[in-house]
DNA sequence: AGACTATATGCATATAAGCGCATATTAACT
DNA sequence: AGTTAATATGCGCTTATATGCATATAGTCT
């Protein structure tokens, strides 16, 4: 029960679900999240970590960056299940649409060295 | 969102979730869930009272009673994946086991008049 | 080594959640 | 009307959650 519980609570916080809409899309690192959603570094960090934790993510990291995924393999467990309501219940959602269309400028530029998000 | 979130909240609470593991056998009304679960008696009101306003229940009042159950025949609806998600993730906990065994010896007595819970 | 960048984390603080106590509300019964 | 029983609710307290700021950590490049 302590996961199940750990796990709503995770999913009750309108910024993870939000961060859920963007990995559903595909692997997004830290700062590429706090672009698309607009929000704090410290922010995006503590809150991919609590989805982390929950189980919900995969992390992968490479030099700098930390790269986050849903982890959708995840097998006998309730969490697919979950993910599932989370994109039925936030498929047609103005904010979530917005963050989408966002999150295509935040790409990072890439390994040539030329900066990403912080001054 | 609000409502996707607002049901994750009522859902990241064991005595909430201990209370559906109850409703998922069948219709309660709020003294046999006290007895159930050994709680408060305002405890039980508060919680099934958030478990409805989050969509989960439906409520029927009965003369005194208040009964709760499961609102399973919403459709169109993230709601059934998540009561989904909580039988799996429950089935094999000890505490939800315990309560459901308490259940059977909690009903109340019926209309005879004999009370049920309160001194 | 030193400068720079992406991410993580300790601390302080504001807001919200959960609960018990006392009390209100509502219905049934005498 | 008065009593009793089941449920709901206002208030205060305690604990948890979310966030920003400052700083730490760790990888990259010159």
């Amino acid at each position: 029960m302590r996961d199940l519980i750990k796990a709503f609570k995770a999913l009750s916080d309108e910024t993870r679900l939000r961060m859920i809409n963007l990995l559903i899309e595909g692997e997004c690192c830290v700062c590429e999240v706090m672009q698309a959603l607009d929000i704090s570094q410290t922010r995006a960090s503590r809150n991919l970590n609590i989805l982390y934790d929950a189980g919900f993510l995969k992390m992968r990291k490479e030099g700098l960056w930390s790269h986050y995924s849903m982890d959708k393999e995840r097998l006998g467990s309730f969490l697919p299940l979950l993910i599932n309501a989370v994109e039925q219940g936030i498929k047609d959602n103005d904010i979530a649409a917005m963050d989408r269309e966002r999150l295509k400028t935040a790409k990072r530029l890439g390994a040539d060295g030329v900066k990403c998000c912080l001054k």
